[in-house]
DNA sequence: TGAACATATGAGTGATCGTTCAAGTGTTGT
DNA sequence: ACAACACTTGAACGATCACTCATATGTTCA
């Protein structure tokens, strides 16, 4: 909100305020960030190439093969179910976890050829 | 790193191991967190948005379109050129940002219908 | 040369995040 | 009923992050 009340100096006006309209609201920004935030981790990045590979598994397992703790991977996968991207079905005292997304693949894969054709992470300044 | 240190126990033991050594390596696990906690950010997400909209802008119209200081900006536009993301043209005192990779826009699509088709942000526990 | 300008950068700070540790919940088997 | 079990949860702590403020770099114009 309050466009003119930031002292930072504008070159071409007319497209700063074309562009600002034409990004997306701040509900969505904010919603997209969040996406992403779940998978900016390591360890619930795992958890759900894990998934993608064994397609559904117990929470022991999970954490024996992405090497975390059994509570580390609780906690990452309840933050997972609660944004919907994995799902539970229960068993007993068992919890089975898969990929309730199928988007999630798509995901990775870009970002894969992403980092992929460039490579080699962070260089520059 | 040792596989048998941690004290969880596993209920399938084969497919563990075999989940296990299909995942990705450590460190195209981490490249691939790094990429994604660049997207994890409203600012930045909205300067790439911008970019995706404008095309090519200056530092100053990037910070008043995004609604951020210019310090804020230009922090923001350092990360994101470390990581190939957006590249820069300068021309005399002004410097010109611009996308450098087309992976963005379908990252950001895929993102978007991810939160489309559910919606509503967090619910669950 | 010096002032105005566009951008970049370093230090410092408050907030957020992921992990661990120590319980807590509900289930199975005796 | 009790103990072992699979998982969940809350608090606390250390690390990381994004911002602001102040200053630095390099360019243009008088």
């Amino acid at each position: 909100m309050d466009r003119d009340t930031c002292s930072v100096p504008v070159v071409d006006a007319g497209r700063v305020s074309s562009v600002r309209q034409a990004l997306p609201s701040e509900e969505a920004v904010q919603d997209l960030a969040q996406v992403f935030g779940l998978l900016a981790d390591p360890g619930r990045l795992r958890l759900m190439a894990a998934l993608l590979e064994g397609g559904e598994m117990c929470v022991c397992d999970l954490a024996a093969a992405t090497g975390q703790s059994m509570s580390a991977a609780s906690h990452a996968l309840r933050l997972l179910r609660a944004h919907r991207v994995v799902k539970v079905r229960r068993s007993g005292r068992m919890a089975y976890y898969s990929l309730a997304d199928s988007h999630v693949r798509m995901l990775f894969d870009l970002a894969v050829t992403h980092i992929g054709h460039g490579e080699g992470g962070s260089r520059d300044v």
